[in-house]
DNA sequence: TTTCGTGCAAACCCTTTGCATTTGC
DNA sequence: GCAAATGCAAAGGGTTTGCACGAAA
């Protein structure tokens, strides 16, 4: 149950109300290995809660981003994912032929980062970044 | 007129008919100084032409996408703008605070290219990548 | 008991599709 | 004249919203 207490605590102390659905989602989405999406959450709910609207899965996910529990990352072409945000800042490389995705370190993209701020004094968000290309198994292929 | 050649021979010598919407939506494009999005392209041939209708401007998108023509970058968000091929592959560094977009030099991104190849041996494809952060004027605000 | 949160249905935006009509060749 | 392209209207996917009911505090 690892961090119920941490959403109780974030959503009490600002007023907000504790309900089984607010729970349901932030487990669904910590229980979820790779990153997950709206619909894929919300399948996930119903099966335990079976009468879950998903506007209730999208109205929660506004909130927990809000609360700082939650981040998502628009993997391109209209698709976004959620993932809890104390997983840390990770970046992916996708796979245009498989579609896999791999989990990049912070360290790979410092460099760019650094260059952005020296060459344009641009401070780059790179928190959410998501790469295109092809992967190590398509390559050899 | 520039490119009416251009899209005059790669119309024709795939077997595609030359229309005057297909003309008009290529030269929205050319003449769009920055990225310009599908509503856009419509608003703009709509001026001339009346009754096109938006459904076109998607079918001439694809098929100058796929002859060549034209690019079209995802900015995040959903939000999915065109430009002319021909510009070249550029990158854009996008500013969250004020909107504006900067334009970024191939050369920036070589290194993590180089480096995801050898690290990952994932060959990226950051020919329509976007960048989010905060731009100069922002940051020092 | 009093808000706040939810389920439901409908609206929304952007994009795609089916079909009859029009057009380029 | 015939196939290809268009306009129109309708459907689609994913997300948001208005409202009355239900549940948390």
């Amino acid at each position: 149950m690892g961090h119920v207490h941490t959403i109780v605590d974030k959503l009490t102390e600002k007023g907000y109300r504790l309900t089984p659905q607010r729970i349901m989602v932030l487990e669904a989405i910590e229980h979820s290995h790779d990153h997950i999406s709206a619909e894929e959450i919300h399948a996930d709910v119903v099966k335990k809660y079976p009468h879950v609207n998903i506007s209730t899965i999208y109205r929660t996910l506004t909130l927990l981003e809000q609360l700082g529990m939650v981040t998502q990352t628009d993997m391109g072409g209209g698709c976004i994912r959620f993932h809890p945000a104390e997983r840390g800042h990770h970046h992916h490389l996708i796979c245009q032929s498989c579609g896999s995705t791999i989990d990049l370190e912070e360290s790979a993209l410092l460099p760019l980062q650094q260059s952005l701020r020296e060459s344009y004094n641009f401070e780059a968000d790179l928190s959410h970044l998501a790469i295109f290309g092809r992967c190590r198994n398509c390559r050899s292929k």
